[in-house]
Order: structure tokens, then sequence, then C-alpha cells
DNA sequence: CAGCTTACGTCAGCCTTGTTGACATTCCAA
DNA sequence: TTGGAATGTCAACAAGGCTGACGTAAGCTG
């Protein structure tokens, strides 16, 4: 496959050549476009000790309130073990909440607390900032190739889980 | 910022309303997005003993070839001695060259053998394939809107780094 | 009811990859 | 010749992945 250096592919009304180079571009500006992505978010975190599992932890669980353990994990794609180490210091320092289940009473269900929903909100604040810059800056017919393409990039099931919070959200 | 529920942006020649759950959708679609983006090249690497950090840096030795640690570790932002860890492995693997500098003797150029330029192929194929399939999906137009909202989001110096590459490569 | 499965937590240990700090070497340049 | 820059290396540490094993409580099923 390296050693066609050019890929022809039929895309509604024009032809799009892709060279091996333009394909690196991309790839390259994912690379560089995500430590952006990720760099406001980490200062906070930073200096609360915490680190970029916890922001997805709080995020998700913001997203989808009383969200379950397992559920998180699948969204998350880690193991147990990694993601109830994170937990538990969310738990103990107050920011997240774990009830036990009224109709299944093994499942767990998480919330934020005031104070995470407030770190979260700080977390989200400096993240959306950016996104809002990026997306100013692009324009609107941009921002809409852009999710188009990373949901293309995604597996099969993280679009289904893409989607359902998608969905979920609005 | 997280009271106000809409940001107003005036771009080009429409109107757009960005609703703090469309910030959001983008932000989970770039993290959803980001992890298909390095799941084969982490397959390829797992059952070789490397890691992410070994493919970041035979992917821009690749890219420019005789490029000094330094300058190598301005492009990976990391330190020295986190970069000088996987260099070595790498090194000793027979995948990386390293050659005293002429002009500067103090300077190392880096480059790939032959067998390193053969790992670099490996990931390069698999990413680039993913790469290929969701810009065939998305279409030209959306791929150029992807590139513009990546750029965006980069901070300035990484736009900087992003484009020498981009300029040196074509 | 007994027994299997599920959900969750936890302990122990390992790996990668990031960090800081300290120090040696080499070599260019003023 | 001396200071500073580029590089390498040692040590120690932390975050955050992982596996494997085990325990408990709860639900499900024959």
């Amino acid at each position: 496959m390296s050693d066609g250096r050019t890929a022809q592919v039929y895309s509604g009304e024009s032809l799009l050549f892709l060279t091996d180079e333009q394909l690196r571009q991309g790839i390259e500006a994912m690379f560089f476009a995500y430590r952006g992505f990720t760099a406001d978010p980490d200062r906070i975190l930073l200096d609360k000790g915490y680190g970029r599992a916890h922001h997805r932890a709080v995020h998700f669980i913001n997203r989808a309130p009383g969200t379950t353990v397992n559920n998180l994990l699948a969204i998350l794609g880690v193991t147990k073990q990694s993601l109830n180490r994170v937990l538990r210091t969310l738990i103990e320092d107050g920011l997240v909440e774990s009830r036990v289940g009224t109709l299944d009473k093994r499942e767990r269900h998480l919330f934020l607390t005031e104070a995470g929903q407030e770190l979260e909100a700080q977390l989200s604040d400096a993240q959306r900032a950016r996104m809002r810059a990026a997306y100013r800056e692009a324009g609107p017919e941009a921002v809409a190739g852009f999710r188009q393409v990373l949901e293309a990039m995604m597996d099969a099931d993280m679009r289904r889980t893409f989607a359902k919070l998608r969905d979920n959200g609005q």
C-alpha cells in the first residue's frame, strides 16, 4: 500500500486525489490539534492534583448523570481497576456521589456533587472556549466537515456510543 | 461563561449559533475520533513491544530525516529524558541511527534504518488507511473543513511547527 | 433453594511514558 | 580559556494504563 502514492476516491460530485503526503498532513494535524484540545483543561487539572482521566470521568458523569460504573467503563474504554482508582479519589474528594441502585442493588449510579459540577463547568468552559474560537475561525461549513470526518474516523462501536450520547443530549 | 447557553458567531455569510451542547458534541467527537485514530498503530506496536511514544519518534524522524534531538524535542513537546529513553531502545534495536553532526559535533542527527523505515511504513499504512476511508466517506468539502478546524485548534507555536512540516513535505 | 452469573470493589504487581533534579561530557564561541 | 549550549545519563517519582486474583452482594435460573 505504501507503494501506491495516491488513491483515487470518488465522492459526491468531484474526484478527490489523496496523496500519502496529504493524508500524512491530516495525521499530523490530528496530533497537534489534540494537544491543543487538551492543553487548557490539563493546566486547570494540574494545580488541582487531577489528571486527564479525572476529566474524562467527570465529563461523562455530567453528560449522563446516574450512569452506572459499567456504562462508564464502556464509554471510556478502560479497565474497571483503572476507572476505580480515579473514581475513588473523586468520591473521597466529594466531587462525585455513588448511589446504590434501587432497581438493581448491585449497580452504583454516579452523580456529580455541586463541587463536581463546578469543576466540570470550569474544565468545560475552557475547552469550549477553544472549540468556539476554532469554529469561529474556520466557519460553519468547515465545522460540518470537521464533524463528518471525525465521526467517520471512529470505530463502529464508538460511533454508536457517540450517537447515543448525542441523541441523549438533544 | 457556562451561564450563557449560546454564543453568536458571525462567520463568512451566515450566522452560526454555537450552543454549549453543539460544542460538547464536538469535544466528544474529538475524544472518540482520536481513539480510532490511534487504534490501528497501537495494535501493531503492541506485539512489537513498542508504544505510542516510539511511533511518534519514528514518524517525525521519517518526516524530517537528519533532524536533531533538540528539534524532535520541540516537535514532540516532551522532556529530553522521556525522548531519550524511547530513542535509546530504537537505536539499540537498530531502527534508528544517530549520527554525530559534521558541522556541529554536539548535535546528533537521526535517521531511520531500513528496519526503521519498514516499521514506519507499516504504522503509516494502517493510519493512512483509516484516514483515507474517513476522507472518502466524508467527502472533499468535509476534508477541507476538517483541516481548517484542526489547525484553528492548535496553539500558535504548534501551528508554526505544523506549517513548517507541511511546507517541508510539499 | 442451590448454584451460576453479574456488578462492583480491591489488592498486588507490572509497564509505559511523562516529570524533576543532578551531573558529566563535548565543543562552540566570545 | 572560560562560559554556555547540546547532549546523554542516573535516579527517583507519579499518573494511568494493564493483568490476575479474590471477595461480596445481588440477581437470575433451573
